[in-house]
DNA sequence: GCAGCACTACGAAATAATTCGTTGCAGCCG
DNA sequence: CGGCTGCAACGAATTATTTCGTAGTGCTGC
């Protein structure tokens, strides 16, 4: 059932703000990102209790002000978020996406190059004679 | 002011369908992609007004069946899309999208990932020397 | 000429996302 | 004890997207 469910852009800020600072209230995730979107605090509160109820955050109201976690990974988000967008608009074709990626206006820097040609490298090696669907 | 729009999921379907049989009616369009969704004609027909409303499509009326094209091509739409779509869930890292495309369960074939190395090392030897903005 | 068919146009309903105003409650300060 | 402050909950308005039903209109075959 845990279908990893692909969040919304503005919840999605949300999930990027708790994934990196950790476990925090609703006053804390408004301060960080709320403000500067020019957004009241009850939109953060709304926003976070709608993704409470569906399950894409934690919520531990021991305390006075509740503390939210997000319930999904960053990782494993980021992935069903990218099959989507790989199905939707390129197909299915993860290297029409990376090569379209790679010829950005805004391109990857040496080291990222690098670290990108070690991957193709040893997928290549991996796929030698076990190939072909 | 052509900010190469973002379309919608099923507006990116109309479009692809154009993209790939050229020019045409709302009527080849839905045969095409309404049917098999299950979608009445209407549907198709008010979907490609709409976006012939926002100057996706355009249309000749010169015959009694409109034919429609798209007003975009294929790939800067994608790289609005992805523009997007890296900035939203990687950052803005074209690197860390690539990094996590290419580990996907369904990879690239052999030829994919020869040509995807061929890109990186011209990208590598381009960038050889100048560097940042 | 007229019936019927193919197409476009219009309006509207259903769903989802985003944003806020208002309300009610708990705890602290004097 | 009485009121002020901070917080969660609720309801509602707004906008975007998706989907159709109905209506009007021009063409074609008989």
């Amino acid at each position: 059932m845990s279908t990893t469910p692909k969040p919304t852009p503005s919840e999605l800020k949300i999930l990027k703000f708790l994934w990196q600072h950790g476990p925090s209230t609703v006053r804390e995730v408004h301060e960080g990102i709320g403000v500067s979107a020019g957004h009241s605090y009850t939109t953060t509160l709304k926003q976070m209790q709608i993704m409470h109820g569906k399950s894409l955050l934690v919520r531990d109201d021991s305390q006075r002000a509740h503390v939210f976690q997000p319930a999904v990974g960053e990782e494993p988000t980021q992935r069903a978020m990218l099959d989507d967008f790989m199905d939707r608009v390129y197909e299915g074709s993860a290297s029409q996406l990376v090569l379209q990626a790679l010829g950005t206006s805004r391109p990857a820097s040496s080291e990222e190059l690098e670290a990108i040609e070690q991957l193709v490298q040893r997928l290549r090696s991996e796929s030698d004679g076990e190939s072909e669907a």
